[in-house]
DNA sequence: TATAGTGCTAATTATAGTATGTAGCACTAT
DNA sequence: ATAGTGCTACATACTATAATTAGCACTATA
């Protein structure tokens, strides 16, 4: 993998979920993902599809304009 | 599939894609992605992933952020 | 020295990505 | 009229890979 835009991407999850104090695995149950899968993202290991973007996003409580702000 | 976002995000690729004046067939060429592909996009009914995202906002110069925005 | 958090690997299942073909509509030229 | 062209919707189908899970290792810290 390792594509430009899943590193920023995962960049700004890993940022927005650091800034909420939230582990991984408290992320993934609020997105319902597995914690492992958070980490993959984080770590742009897998080309992510809209609708987890979007649960992410929203376990995040943003939107989905403000993720990609600067991408 | 039918999930909003999915909704929204095709809705928001027509548009851009109408405003350039852009058949599917163009636009899909410029992507890089097959002709059929653009069409099931549009009428939200595949999931795609974040690679293929940016190829299509690549191929209608818009950026991550600006083809979600209200998303 | 337990425990929480994360990274990494590997395996399975579900589905995105890609492709081909058919059909219908609108428009244009003969 | 009608034949030809361009565009789109829709139906499958194949294969690549995303989504999900389990297990083990490492690090920091309480």
């Amino acid at each position: 993998m390792e594509n430009k835009t899943l590193r920023k991407f995962g960049d700004r999850v890993r940022e927005e979920r650091l800034g909420r104090n939230l582990s991984q695995e408290q992320l993934a149950a609020k997105a319902g993902v597995h914690r492992t899968y958070i980490g993959m993202i984080e770590r742009a290991e897998k080309n992510i599809t809209l609708e987890n973007i979007q649960r992410i996003a929203g376990a995040l409580n943003i939107k989905l304009s403000e993720i990609f702000r600067d991408i």
